[in-house]
DNA sequence: GACTTGTTTCGATGTTTGTCGATACAGTCG
DNA sequence: CGACTGTATCGACAAACATCGAAACAAGTC
């Protein structure tokens, strides 16, 4: 990010994963699940602690799983979600910024 | 991320940086600050880039600043805006997750 | 003080997003 | 098969957002 001015297509890109993360319940979900047990968790799990219907929750994973922030699999009557941990490195390395290129060092 | 399951009031305070960051266009003018020589740019070198109008980069800028991402002076004619290296690591360190939680592993 | 340039705010408009209830789909168990 | 549970999709609606042009504000110059 400090490096290269960050091009249309990846700024369009990053921007869309950053857009799934932008929601407060979208958060606790993912929080939820990479703090569960085994590192996924079924959906059953995850509608219990909001105060939202069960669709909303689903429309929550959808835009996640979209984002491809969570890998999900339907195993019997459950479906289960876990994080995909390359993502999420790959959003955090963005924001990390050298020292040496904040205003105060400059 | 991993070991708490991510509070209510937390997650409502990240999602509104996250969301500061979930647009193209304030992820380019993030990264031509954050890059600029000086590690701080006035807003008469971010409109070129840029297809949009003038007041929508403004508008964009004051989203970063009011999201705790950017701090903004005027000096004399100018405006300047740097990036605060704080609010970005953050968000960064929130989105390492320890190889050990990842499913693969669990 | 009047003019000019750089920046922000305002009001309006079309689009996207979060949410719901109803419904459909998938798998399990009698 | 039929009933039941868990999950996803659909259609609708209200709230939030990106964008623009016009206008206001700030600082410098003549």
């Amino acid at each position: 990010m400090v490096r290269e001015p960050l091009g249309e297509e990846a700024a369009a890109e990053l921007s869309r994963m950053f857009k799934a993360l932008a929601d407060p319940i979208r958060l606790r979900l993912l929080s939820l699940i990479a703090s569960h047990e085994g590192g996924e968790a079924c959906v059953c799990d995850l509608i219990g602690p909001f105060d939202v219907s069960q669709p909303t929750i689903s429309h929550h994973l959808k835009v996640l799983r979209e984002a491809g922030l969570v890998g999900s699999e339907r195993r019997g009557t459950w479906v289960y979600y876990w994080v995909l941990p390359e993502a999420l490195a790959k959003l955090s390395a963005l924001l990390e910024i050298p020292a040496a290129s904040a205003k105060a060092l400059a």
